[in-house]
DNA sequence: CAGGGCTGTTACACTTCTGTCGCATAGGCT
DNA sequence: AGCCTATGCGACAGAAGTGTAACAGCCCTG
């Protein structure tokens, strides 16, 4: 099912202020924010909302998350759910242990809310595409998110892979200005600190590479602002 | 209310020499820099200067840093506004995080200048990210901030940075006569010294580019106060 | 462990834009 | 009309933004 929209997100944490905060953020971030502060309610709040992803805190009283996350990846209708589980212990043992439940992803408290934020894009991202199906277009550059080909015309083009993450972020909104800072962001991940610059320089490369069988240079330049699609 | 320009940070930091360096840094980065060295004078300084970013030390006398950051989380006007706090140790990021007082991200001394400014633009980002996706219109003239376009009748005109930035000022607020003093103000960025005789040059710039294909001059000069658009 | 592909940075050439000046012209006032 | 100031506009040097090649480091694979 192709959904657009925002993405929803639950969100099951039990110490109120935690809670809070994460909600905050996530909204500010564009998230539909759904709460629970018990596995209880996460499993009903499940069937109900439908989230495309679920943050899920390791210790909770009743069903512990660990516990959520298990009955989550039993069922095949949930199973696809993404979920990123919250753990207050660092031990490597834990972590086997979340991974091994089914857990998509795995964040020790005390977390930066920004770390956070980019693994559930990560997560979203890696979901929503393959299960939506879509394949992007644009004038005559066809791009399968699920084989990861590009197409020009009949010509299978090859991309390295910062190219093929930047001309997906570019083909997902056709026509609109992505600053450099905004494709640091969403191609390279927010924390990484990479100059400026290399956006440009992989730019460079991602038009010689969806030239490489000829044709015309299918994105723009706009100067003061960043790089858009047509 | 939709600003350009550049965007605005509040540094906050009892001790002189870092504040001294982080706010030479912050504006060799582009930002407009208000400095407070205590809590009561950034609470004073939220108020007049409206920030888009405040950066707050943890330690400070009178009211601490995190006092500072709950008094603006709770209150509604000011709870949209990033802040970056800054901690002497790791371990008092635990701390911080326990309090829960709603940080948006924290930055451990010694910190790199680069990631404290990578973060600071993260956060912005994060906040600011566009003006919606409405399209700009007036008479026969069309702007879309997203893909940066501006067409009249059917042609896409072609502008330069500081010309499109003036013609959405104006766009805002149809009819309304803007002065010189405001439009620096809000094109080219608050304390920016340049003459004001520049923005005649500019609007003059503005006018030749949208009449590039014809038309008529949308733009009026009202005689001692201005310019406007229609 | 050598080779190849990919990445991030840097340097340089090139283009476009910017801010200021000087002078022409228009508008308004007495 | 005559004067004074505000505005328009062409020119220009310097600044800023951008494209690209070259390079060194990294991580694979064979």
């Amino acid at each position: 099912m192709a959904r657009s929209g925002q993405p929803r997100v639950l969100l099951v944490e039990d110490e109120p202020a935690q809670r809070t905060v994460l909600a905050y953020n996530l909204e500010a971030e564009g998230f539909a924010v759904t709460q629970a502060d018990n596995g209880e309610d996460a499993m009903v709040l499940v069937e109900e909302e439908d989230p495309d992803i679920i943050i899920l805190d390791w210790m909770m009283p009743k069903v512990s998350g660990i516990e959520v996350c298990r009955r989550l990846k039993m069922r095949p209708e949930t199973r696809g759910i993404p979920i990123i589980m919250l753990s207050a212990r660092a031990e490597e043992v834990d972590r086997i242990r979340g991974l091994e439940t089914g857990a998509d992803d795995y964040v020790i408290k005390p977390y930066s809310v920004l770390e956070l934020m980019a693994r559930a894009r990560a997560q979203l991202r890696r979901v929503r595409p393959s299960t939506a199906g879509v394949v992007l277009e644009h004038e005559d550059i066809r791009l399968d998110p699920e084989s990861h080909r590009v197409y020009r015309g009949d010509k299978v083009l090859k991309l390295g892979p910062t190219e093929f993450k930047l001309l997906v972020t570019l083909m997902e909104r056709p026509g609109r200005v992505f600053s450099r800072e905004q494709l640091l962001d969403l191609v390279w991940g927010r924390d990484i600190y990479v100059d400026t610059r290399t956006v440009d320089v992989h730019v460079g490369r991602l038009r010689k590479s969806l030239m490489q069988y000829g044709g015309s240079d299918p994105v723009r330049t706009v100067r003061g602002a960043g790089y858009a699609l047509g």
